[in-house]
DNA sequence: TGACTTTTGTTTGGCTCCTTACTATCAATG
DNA sequence: CATTGATAGTAAGGAGCCAAACAAAAGTCA
């Protein structure tokens, strides 16, 4: 549970009326933006509660799927980082405990010697055999509420959301390529 | 940024093909559960990067909001962390440091020794006046890629994703009261 | 070649949050 | 009363994340 935010959402009727001292607040807006928090923070603990049963992190639980995903080939901490959306500092961390835990292995690149192969250990490799159908059906379960239209249209009314976001906030220094 | 997770949500042709391979994983749930912490983030970091500009992080606003709610009413650390969702440990610090600040005071309560009222500082106060506004326009800002239909319709696809997560969890020590 | 810039992984120190353990106070019951 | 149990706030230690600074290695270009 990472975000700090009111436990429960208030009332439409609480926002109506704080509309009246505040001009800029949009109840409508305002209790989109509420729930979504909440929700989003709700899911993401719910899928924390999943991966504490086995002894796993979030972060290092979204390591191990990067490195399951293509069987053979390592991938170096800066691409790992990259991928995760993490700082590489952060990626070294992780990459440590799950190497203590025997999970991963580290090796050194031969063509570029700066450069740290991250692999997936079998141990590693057979953990995820064992967690992943339990993780994906407790996926399934969490978004057991919505139907398959509602799941689409869920996810159109978040791209939307995203989109904007990114209009928002143009990376300034990347203009095309 | 709290939540470490993929930084891109796959694509959709891709959940097929992990389908094949894993017969619990329901592609429609599991994109709508990615978009939707990926967006749910998306939007925290947005409303922290506001924040961040008035020098001040999601969780001190939390409790500067709830002490703005009713404006003379000072209210306990334990009522602030109860209504914020996190633990009491965790509210003494952020009241050490917004008192520090100059934003809250504490002062002991007459009634119950071991109770300590926190109030907004005048201070607090004027920084909340000062903050509103744009906070709540900021909100508005982001949600503003929904019309009010589709405001409404979002905020009933999360209610239902999170009343199915209460139904799943139920507190098993307090079944009535 | 030699002097630059960039990139890689790591280290350090900081922030926010949690869990656990502690003391002081209250409240309920004999 | 005195004992017992619950509650209030705090302190200490840990986990996960970040930003900034670093040495080592590559790439670039005169």
């Amino acid at each position: 549970m990472p975000l700090l935010m009111l436990k429960d959402v208030p009332r439409y009727e609480c926002l109506l009326k704080a509309a009246e001292r505040y001009p800029t607040l949009n109840p409508g807006a305002s209790a989109a933006f509420l729930h979504l928090l909440r929700t989003g923070d709700a899911v993401f603990a719910a899928e924390g509660a999943f991966l504490a049963g086995h002894e796993i992190s979030q972060g290092r639980f979204t390591v191990l799927m990067l490195l399951n995903r293509c069987h053979d080939q390592p991938s170096t901490p800066a691409e790992l980082a990259e991928e995760a959306g993490v700082t590489r500092g952060t990626m070294t961390g992780l990459v440590d405990t799950l190497e203590k835990d025997g999970l991963v292995t580290r090796k050194s690149d031969a063509q570029d010697r700066r450069a740290v192969l991250v692999q997936l250990t079998p141990a590693g490799r057979k953990l995820m055999g064992r967690m992943l159908p339990g993780y994906f059906a407790a996926v399934t379960e969490i978004m057991q509420p919505l139907n398959e239209a509602e799941r689409k249209q869920l996810v159109r009314l978040l791209q939307k959301i995203q989109g904007g976001l990114h209009a928002d906030q143009p990376e300034p220094a990347t203009p095309a390529r």
